[in-house]
RNA sequence: GGAGAGAUGGCUGAGUGGCCGAAAGCAACGGUUUGCUAAACCGUCGUACUGGUAAUAACCGGUACCGAGGGUUCGAAUCCCUCUCUCUCCGCCA
């Protein structure tokens, strides 16, 4: 959410901003509202200032034993009057928080403006693309003849989009959660969160999926709540409506199912691994100093590739250019795969600063050294996610034979296990 | 699921219709004292919105907030209703 502030005090700033993301929202329309509801607060304060006195002027003549009845009588009017004023600013109110709540994010002024995703910029690229003297499968055949998993099964109790992970691919599954996890906690010094699957509408709110997402997450009829799409919605809601005490900055990580309805995106992309309904996710969270924010961002985006580096795999980092980023995010990396059997790059990793964008929403303070309340920046990566990773695992590590060999660093995960092979007939 | 108790400021905890944004203690912060530490003493010490002077710093004023929402009343932390959550006991259960 913007800061109302902001709006209103800088409307040129905000559009020029929300033109760079395409974004149709109408500032005059906050402004409009904005202005009738700051009458309308000036002049119920002004009454229930008046009533307040007399109320207590009221008690004063009582208690000398005065006859009250006619002022009590009129003083009465003005709480009626009173009650229609509040209601009146109640719709006002409401009926901005809608139009503030759809707004998305200003981007950065280092984010690059453009349109969808050919306008990201690639930052650098590590590893280099393996090469093979034989025809590369992609994961899907490599998969099936190593029997990690059991597509049709899967589509046959839940619908397609739904994996199922079998044998040495549960286990692979399992090994690389463990793996990235005892990295984040353990090297990187972020806090182990295991957090609820499913949250209210408010959280949901609290961090931007709700409104605009609805109809991309699954929801549970007969409760207000919702399976979450990504741990970040637990974690950063973990401090929803605190001030924080703790010293800053605040960092987690998480493993979580995720499930996303993926409305919209059938045929596209959709084989095997590569976009499904639920998979699982380990991610990192922050909750920072609002002047350390950009630095921060750089470090989650570091130990994130940590990951990808100490399991040998190629990757790029690319900036999303301001039409391509998400609704609250002020600025974006995304982290992709190279894929050989898919032939192109798969996206593991999102790392997002979104200033105080979710703070806002949320209401997630902290004191600052001066003692104020102010806003905390939140970030967020994933640190990775799980199916599109395997991808990039299987389709690397594959050989002639339809074996595939290991990283070592997963090795110990496995219990020695160094490659997947068939089983025997 | 049944019965009961409760929800007040960072924490503990008073407050049962006007003098309560809220006692007291603890913690925190600033200061005095001190060779250092401790102690003692003095002071400060919630949040949001909003009006004014003014630079979005500071100051002065107003309103709202005592789990959430509604009601009674001239006036509600205090009375009534609904909901949520917590605790205790019983039942059920991975």
């Amino acid at each position: 959410m913007l800061d109302i502030k902001l709006i209103r005090e800088d409307p040129d700033r905000v559009r020029a901003g929300l033109k760079t993301r395409h974004s149709p929202v109408d500032v005059s329309a906050v402004l409009e509202l904005d202005e009738r509801r700051r009458a309308a607060i000036t002049e119920g304060d002004r009454l229930k200032a008046l009533r307040n006195e007399i109320s207590k002027k009221i008690g004063a003549l009582k208690k000398a034993g005065e006859d009250t009845t006619e002022i009590q009588r009129q003083t009465r009017e003005m709480g009626e009057q009173i009650s229609a004023l509040d209601a009146q600013l109640r719709e006002i109110e409401e009926a901005q928080r809608q139009l503030v709540l759809a707004i998305p994010n200003l981007p950065h002024e280092s984010v690059p403006s453009g349109d969808d995703a050919l306008d990201n910029v690639v930052v650098r690229e590590w590893g280099r693309k393996q090469t093979f003297d034989f025809e590369p499968k992609d994961h899907v055949a490599l998969g099936e003849a190593l029997g990690l998993f059991d597509f049709e099964r899967a589509a046959r109790m839940s619908g397609a989009g739904f994996p199922l992970f079998k044998g040495p691919g549960a286990r692979l599954e399992r090994a690389l959660i463990q793996f990235m996890l005892d990295l984040h906690a353990t090297r990187h010094g972020y806090v182990e969160i295991s957090p609820p699957f499913l949250v209210t509408t408010a959280t949901m709110t609290g961090t931007g999926q709700l409104p605009k997402m609805a109809d991309d997450m699954y929801r549970v009829p007969g409760d207000d709540l919702w399976l979450i799409p990504t741990a970040e919605v637990p974690v950063t809601n973990l401090y929803r409506e605190e001030i924080i005490r703790e010293p800053l900055p605040l960092k987690f990580v998480a493993h979580t199912p995720c499930f996303r309805r993926e409305a919209g995106s059938a045929g596209k992309e959709t084989r095997g691994l590569i976009r499904v309904h639920q998979f699982d996710k380990v991610e990192l969270v922050k909750f920072v100093p609002p002047g350390t924010s950009y630095d921060e961002l750089e470090k989650l985006v570091a130990d994130a590739t940590a990951v990808l580096e100490a399991l040998g795999l190629t990757y790029r980092v690319l900036q999303l250019c301001s039409g391509d980023m998400s609704f609250a995010a002020a600025k974006c990396y995304d982290l992709e795969l190279w894929a050989p059997g898919f032939n192109g790059w798969l996206e593991v990793s999102s790392c997002s600063n979104f200033e105080a964008f979710q703070a806002r929403r949320a209401g997630i303070r902290w004191k600052n050294p001066e003692g104020k309340t102010e806003f905390v920046h939140t970030l967020n990566g994933s640190g990775v996610a799980l199916p599109r990773l395997v991808v990039a695992l299987l389709e690397n590590g594959q050989q002639p034979d339809g074996s595939v060999v290991l990283p070592e660093a997963l090795r110990p995960y496995l219990g020695g296990l160094e490659r997947l092979e068939p089983p025997p007939k």
